[in-house]
DNA sequence: CATGAATGAGCGTTCATTCAT
DNA sequence: GATGAATGAACGCTCATTCAT
């Protein structure tokens, strides 16, 4: 009996096969995009036929939630590991900038779904990526509030801070999927400092504001 | 139908026929995204027959080039006319910012498709879309690296934090597109800020790196 | 230029297509039923390609009832056809039944579709196939209406008789589809024998009752 | 699971099985129809595993023409019960009548079964229903030939009356299916007077002929 | 010039059926 | 004996694209 017939004979316990499936799909889908992405080519890179996708993940919208859900949640989980809550303010925020595009480096095609694709398909997909944003934007704003309130900042603003953070490191992101020679530190770094003097800054109360011209 | 029947129906001049399509297509593929989006709806809204949009625009593809193409020209004019040359870095900067914001919010369909549509779809689009960026960030690095020079920085860096400005105003410009409460100018002003303040810090060299812990 | 080139280049106006198509439909439903026919050989039987199906009589279902419809009403007027309403009643209903039994003997495909498939299939198909029915019961109805009261009878039970009436020459029918040797005017002889008889056995009043046994 | 616990388990004899497979699948071939019902609803409604279904009724197919053949086994003998040998015929023929439109009235999904789904599924079941409605004809004959043979009719048209009087039976049922508020009674009282009266009609010798119009 | 007519090719989905365990 | 796991094959439907008129 070869490899192949083995493979093509053993019957494998469900948690196993999701998994296949699962990860089959988020390479197709970043590879391809949601829509040019085939359940045959998805079921062929999984080495499972499409009967079984969509009797253990539904349809292609279900299984493409289901991906996001999955990646999403693995790399939010990277990142609050990186954020340690012992350290002071700035070190939490550099750690978890250092671990977000540490993982995006690493899981890139992870990446491309969860952000790439997700954000552009309406509905259902919004929907599970929206939730893990406010959840990432709310780990960068309990930052931001502890120094702010410490240095007498109102905090009415920083939500929109911490957005404008998430949102830039997301475009950093996706800017630097295209640049593998950057390291990943030396981006992580370059967020912190625009970030860090940035919101320096504004803590100070030295905003900018446009003259008369 | 006889010959004089005929010249009466409306025969519009190529030009004219092919702002019409694109103006149409341009709509249908803010509206429905790339791929949801069927030529036939596409010739319906414009109002011509589909083998027209063929024989003057050739394929979706070449289509949905040519809007991204159009669309991302204006775009990038509104914001050079607002980057006046005898004013001060600041203040160029600033203007740019809010002219690309302007332009955002009263073209939402247009911005739908330059950057939301096309950042997801591999390939050809791409390519049309990069070049108009790498125009953007040449345009903002000139601006930094007037003001770094003078100052004494090292010059090397400014165009990845060029990169970075312009993710973060198109990252913040998609944020804002699902705001539509939030005037142009809070949105335009949260994003100098924090640009300002970070490049003013990384000037004066009191760049952030992270300590031993 | 051989016939079949000629037939595949030919275009032909949407009317003739899709009499074609209802033709085809109509033979392929008959002969396999709803369920086992496939838009597959339907296209191939009416020559034309599948999506010409769709544009012009739009999903399966809505074929199938655009079948029913069409061959219902044809029939229904043949009956009526043959029903002069100058006659005696007895005569009418004569030439009612003679007209239903030729036409179906004529166009068993038609009443296979019409009856068989239609009458088990829910939903949409049946509405279409009881306004018919009603109609034929009503044009019955009106024959024996018009009997019972020249003789005195209570006209309250008429319509059931001739929904009975109805039921039988369709069953008749259909019994007579697997005999093809037997004429259709023994068929209909039979039934109006039958009919006419039963029928003046209660306009006389003498009625069948169980007696103790 | 030891050895022990597996006989625990319910491990009923083949026949058990078997009639709660029948079961299952005559309720769910009534309720959605051949095509409609899929084995998988039918192996959850019975509570057996599908490769049980196929061990012990084969194909689809055969579990459906099982179902037919069990069900209108049991409807014949209902009838046959009703009919008692030592009554005058149209007794006999009442009885029958009653004891059958007892039975659908009682058994509707049966019905549905044997009468709605067989009739339009073509080959293997027709088969099937095709024996049961030729002993049913059979037994109508038998009644009237001995009623025809007394009075001096030619016997040679019993036949077909015969097989009109059932499949006006099996109609008029079909009729009846949809409207529940009517006894069985009643309906069963109309089809004897329709058939008696015609019938004796025709032994009478009085039998209608079309005039020259 | 302009279009209604026409299609090849492919997609998402389902289902009866069968093994390995 | 009994079942979860697995699939081949087909179906309904759509869409970008192209001719004949």
């Amino acid at each position: 009996m070869t490899v192949e017939e083995r493979r093509r004979v053993k019957r494998l316990p469900r948690e196993v096969r999701e998994r296949q499936i699962l990860d089959a799909a988020v390479r197709v889908f970043s590879e391809r995009g949601y829509h040019e992405a085939s359940m045959d080519e998805i079921s062929d890179v999984a080495g499972v036929s499409k009967p079984m996708i969509y009797a253990y993940l539904g349809s292609k919208e279900d299984l493409f939630a289901a991906c996001i859900h999955r990646e999403a949640t693995q790399l939010l989980a990277a990142v609050a590991a990186g954020v340690r809550p012992e350290l002071p303010p700035d070190m939490q925020l550099w750690h978890g900038l250092a671990a977000f595009f540490e993982y995006v480096g690493t899981h890139r095609e992870s990446w491309r779904v969860v952000h790439r694709q997700a954000i552009t398909q309406g509905g259902p997909f919004s929907d599970e990526l929206l939730a893990m944003r406010t959840q990432a934007i709310t780990l960068v704003d309990t930052l931001l509030v502890r120094v702010a309130t410490k240095e007498g900042l109102d905090g009415s603003s920083t939500e929109s801070l911490a957005a404008a953070l998430v949102g830039a490191a997301e475009s950093l992101a996706d800017w630097w999927l295209d640049r593998p020679e950057v390291p990943s530190r030396i981006v992580a770094s370059r967020l912190m400092n625009l970030a860090w003097m940035g919101f320096g800054g504004l803590v100070n109360g030295s905003t900018w504001h446009p003259r008369e011209t």
